[in-house]
DNA sequence: AGGCATGTTACAGG
DNA sequence: ACCTGTAACATGCC
């Protein structure tokens, strides 16, 4: 599920459902996330407040009473689900309404809250993680401050992309998908704005063309605000829901879409699959140079 | 059965 | 110390 349009949709349901909920009780059913949850460190989370829920990247951070942070990262197939403490089954969550008997297996982590909810941090692979942060200067932590621009921002424009990639000898979609270039980009995303910007992903950044760097930007911009507003993109762990999905994904241009038409209007080639990087890459020979 | 999957990072080698 | 590429992590699905 999750790049930066989908962990922004969770983070606004999040803000809607969540702030100034006092955290009553942990029960941690399966500490072996992507790092071992504490016991004893998310204990201090008992009896504070969750004042403030922020983005930055795809990590969430959780701002609690007293200064504690709480950083999450959902990995592959983290969630949230918000629920009744004495419904057994799901009946509403924060991203999907959830039907699947079996999800309840992979509720790695529940925080029961003072006002008789429960938020469940569901993760089927388990490469997502929470943890506290020492430090209130969240920026210092190893997991943040490596980071690159946010792409929704300003400072994330021609003239940085243009100084970041001069002296690289990587490809353009190697680049795209480095943190510390822009933050929040993943492998749909980027496939994406390589097809709109008509940019083969296996392009050197070196001779890349002004208005193709300036189209990267642009369109950036546009496909992720535009998967935000549509509640972002769910695939395939999802398949099985038969509620409310991210709507984005019915507008994938290229992603999964090996051997079909190219979907310009004026082409009749099929979207090719290479990897690069260890990621499947999808690209239409034609339209993309 | 084997390959693949939305992510991050530790590590090796240049 | 920096840059780059690869493998590993855990689990389910096709």
């Amino acid at each position: 599920m999750p790049e930066l349009p989908e962990v922004e949709v969770v983070k606004r349901s999040l803000e809607r459902n969540l702030l100034n909920l006092t955290i009553k009780k942990v029960k941690i059913n399966d500490a072996k996330l992507r790092y071992r949850v504490n016991k004893y460190e998310i204990s201090k989370l008992i009896g504070k407040r969750i004042n403030k829920i922020q983005r930055r990247s795809k990590f969430l951070i959780f701002e609690l009473d007293q200064k504690l942070l709480m950083l999450v990262h959902l990995g592959m197939t983290g969630k949230f689900f918000y629920i009744n403490e004495k419904q057994k089954k799901f009946k509403t969550s924060f991203y999907y309404q959830v039907n699947n008997k079996k999800d309840y297996k992979y509720d790695r982590v529940i925080f029961f809250l003072q006002n008789g909810r429960k938020l469940i941090y569901n993760d089927v692979r388990k490469f997502g993680f929470i943890k506290l942060l020492k430090s209130p200067k969240y920026n210092d932590c190893s997991h943040l401050k490596n980071l690159g621009p946010e792409p929704l921002e300003k400072n994330y424009n021609f003239e940085y992309l243009k100084k970041y990639i001069s002296g690289r000898k990587r490809t353009i979609k190697d680049i795209l998908m480095d943190q510390k270039c822009i933050s929040g980009l993943g492998n749909i995303y980027v496939n994406e704005i390589l097809f709109q910007s008509k940019i083969r992903p296996t392009r050197k950044v070196k001779n890349l063309k002004k208005k193709e760097i300036f189209q990267i930007i642009i369109n950036t911009k546009k496909i992720l605000n535009k998967s935000i507003q549509l509640g972002g993109s769910s695939i395939k762990d999802f398949s099985s829901n038969n509620g409310k999905k991210g709507a984005y994904q019915q507008h994938f241009r290229v992603y999964g879409r090996k051997g079909e038409k190219c979907s310009n209007v004026d082409c009749n080639d099929q979207i090719k699959k290479i990897v690069i990087a260890n990621r499947a890459t999808f690209f239409c020979k034609r339209c993309q140079k």
